[in-house]
This record gives C-alpha cells, structure tokens and sequence, in this order.
DNA sequence: GTCTATAATCGGATAGAC
DNA sequence: GTCTATCCGATTATAGAC
C-alpha cells in the first residue's frame, strides 16, 4: 500500500505550472479579481482542464495560501528569545527581508487576504499568529525589564517590522519606479536589508553604556 | 452662464453615495475584483443605474484613485525641510497615521494598484512621486551631513515611514486580530501612533550629545 | 487518467422607457 | 434628467468524450 502514490509525470507537471501560475495571478489582483482562465493561460494548460486538476477556484487559492502560511511559521521560529535583542531582531528582521526577496508573491498574497478582511486566514490570525504574538511580547517586556531595550510597545514592533519588510515585496513597483524604473538589484537590495536591520535595531535597542569618560 | 451647474438632489445624493460604495469595494477587492453589482448594492442605487451616472467601472475607479493622491500630495507636504529632523519627521509620521486613522480605505486602494503594477498611477508614481524622493533625498543628506542623523539611506527611510504607518490602515484586519479581535480604540491608535514617531525618530536620529561628564 | 465541448451564471454596459 | 429591461461577453464549473 502506498500512501504517497507517485503522481504521473503529466500531473506533476501540469499542478506545479497551474500553483506558480495562480500564485502569480493570486498575488496580482487577489482571490476575488483572479479568473480561473488567467491562471490556465499563464499556466499554459486548456482553460477548463484547470478544473480537472483542481475542483474550484477556492481549492487552488487555499492550497497556495497554506503555502504562504507555511513559510510565514518558518521565519517566525527564527527568533530566538534567548539571543541577545540585537542578534534575535537582526536575525528575524534579516529573515524577514530574504522571504520578501525571494518569495514577493507570498507576501502580496498575504496582504490582499487581510485587505479583503482575511475570510480565509482569520482563524490562523486569531490563534497560531496571536500567540506568536503573545509569546514574544513577553520576551520584548523582558528585554525592556533587563534594560537592553527602550520601553516600547512590543506589537508596534512587531508591525513595524512586518510592514517594513514586507514592504519590499507588497509595493516592489512602487520602489521600482523610486529606483529609475528597474527593480532593486541583488547589491541595492542587499543594502537596503541592512539599512532596514540598522534602522530598526537602533529603533529599539538601547547603546552600549558609553564607559564614563573619568572616574 | 453658469461654470458649476447645481446638481440636483438626487443627482448629487447619488453620486456621493455611489462614490462611498465604490471605496469601500475597491478596498477590498481591488479594481480587477470589484463589481459594478456590489457597489451598487452597497450604494443601494439600482445596478444598473450607477452606469448613469459613471459611464464604466474605469471611470469610477480613477475619480477614487485621484481623490487619494490628492491627498497624499496633502500629506506629502507636511514634511518641513527648515525644521530640525526631529520635528520634521514627526510632523510628517504623526499626519501619514492621522491619514491611516482617517482615510484607511484609500490607503487600501493604492496598496491595491501598487501590487497589480499600477497600471493607472506608473505616471504619478515615476513624476510627482520620484520627484517628491528626490527632493528630500536632499534634505535627508543634508541632515546627515550636518550631523544630525545617523548615515541612512534616504529611501529606506521614507520606505520605512510609509510601510509602518500605511500598516494600520492596509492591514487594520490583522491589527484588529491581535488586539483580541476588536479594532483599535482611539486610546491604542494614538498609542500606537507615538510609538510609531518614536521609534522611527530613534532610528535615525541622534541623541543630542551628552554633555561630558568632566572638563 | 486526461482533456474538451458546453451548460449555467454573472458581469459590464446600453438602448430606450418614464 | 432619471431609471429599468435587456443584451452580450466573460466566468466558473461540469458532463462526458477520448
């Protein structure tokens, strides 16, 4: 018995086209604006055949939002509370601004779920992202009672680091055109991933205690 | 001879109803996803009687999308070049928060044409918006050569200050998720919006110089 | 298992009634 | 000037051919 049969070339094939294309089509005008056709066309397969591999519009969508998901968790568990707050936010920041660089169409599509009020994603908001949440405002709380960071309200870093760096995949068209019309190249985005590190670490951290200058 | 005729009653009731209707839609399901059926129920207008008044849905989204640049030109100039960067930077936070308060919905809506590849603003983004950057990539290096900022790249910094505040508008969804389901009082939102000019302000400003301990 | 012809519905837009 | 019946193309989905 097997439990994972081996799916025909042919299947394999025409899935994978049919989830890179939707992911795009999904990521440009969200679940709502997508068009079954579109993703066919871009897929490269027969309009209907699409719905041979996958029943309905929404299996496809919930099957590249799990993807999403996913990934979210894995660069979630990036930080480590038991790093000092400069290395845990540099790490997760740095991690951050790595999925918005190589998986843009991830974040988009994140971000047109919660615009259309995350119908699909609300539990996931409301419990695993809620408690991730709940989790490391406690270690931020500790950070601040230990004095290594200013006292700040954790969620308001949190976003701010989750906008930002999503920032760079949700309105990479929007940099595109600040950056004479081309997409940030690997140096200019390499460079604004340490901008980003540096800006928010000395958002929060507290400097080194200067050693008195005499005493 | 009349320049602005008054519109009737119902013509301008309509109109504004429509408008509203229209925002909202868009918002959240982009221009691609909105149909002229769901704005006309919300603007309770029948269906096909919006077409009256707005000849197609591209006539309709465009007015929408002019009302938000104009306001984001409005916003924009907010930011005083002739202030210390302290002041000029909080002016301009505090009023892109006041924006996400008070018009999240337009925020939506550009965040919604940005990630479709803002096939109606490319022109505003490439001219107003570029020159906008550029203008106060100055000003920034001038803060910076005067001593008054850390060295930051200018465009990570405006990026910076637009995801953030933009956030709690385009993502007020997942905010609200974390906030145990309601949305922000007014309470947490000005909260949230201190917080917000804080940290942004210590992450490229720098501390006035201490005064040395002995001399 | 793979693919196509076609049904059923929804969408944008208009001609013409009031 | 205001509004409605209606057209036509687009869209999702399926029944059934290969």
């Amino acid at each position: 018995m097997q439990v994972k049969p081996p799916k025909t070339s042919i299947r394999a094939d025409n899935e994978a086209a049919i989830l890179a294309a939707a992911e795009s089509v999904f990521a440009e005008v969200g679940f709502k604006g997508a068009t079954t056709s579109e993703i066919a066309r871009r897929a490269d397969v027969p309009k209907a055949n699409l719905h041979y591999y996958f029943a309905t519009k929404e299996d496809l969508y919930r099957i590249v939002l799990q993807r999403v998901l996913t990934v979210w968790l894995s660069a979630a568990s990036s930080m480590d509370d038991n790093e000092e707050p400069e290395v845990a936010l540099s790490r997760y920041i740095g991690m951050k601004m790595d999925l918005s660089r190589t998986m843009p169409l991830g974040s988009q599509i994140w971000a047109s779920e919660i615009m259309r009020g995350a119908p699909m994603i609300k539990d996931f908001l409301e419990t695993t992202l809620k408690e991730w949440v709940s989790d490391h405002e406690i270690v931020v709380q500790r950070w601040i009672s230990d004095g290594k960071i200013y006292p700040v309200a954790p969620k308001a870093l949190f976003f701010m680091i989750w906008a930002t760096t999503q920032h760079y995949a949700d309105f990479s068209t929007q940099i595109a055109a600040m950056n004479g019309g081309a997409p940030l190249s690997d140096e200019e985005f390499e460079t604004a991933r340490l901008q980003v590190i540096e800006m928010i670490v000395r958002s929060v951290v507290k400097p080194p205690a200067a050693p008195a200058k005499t005493l």
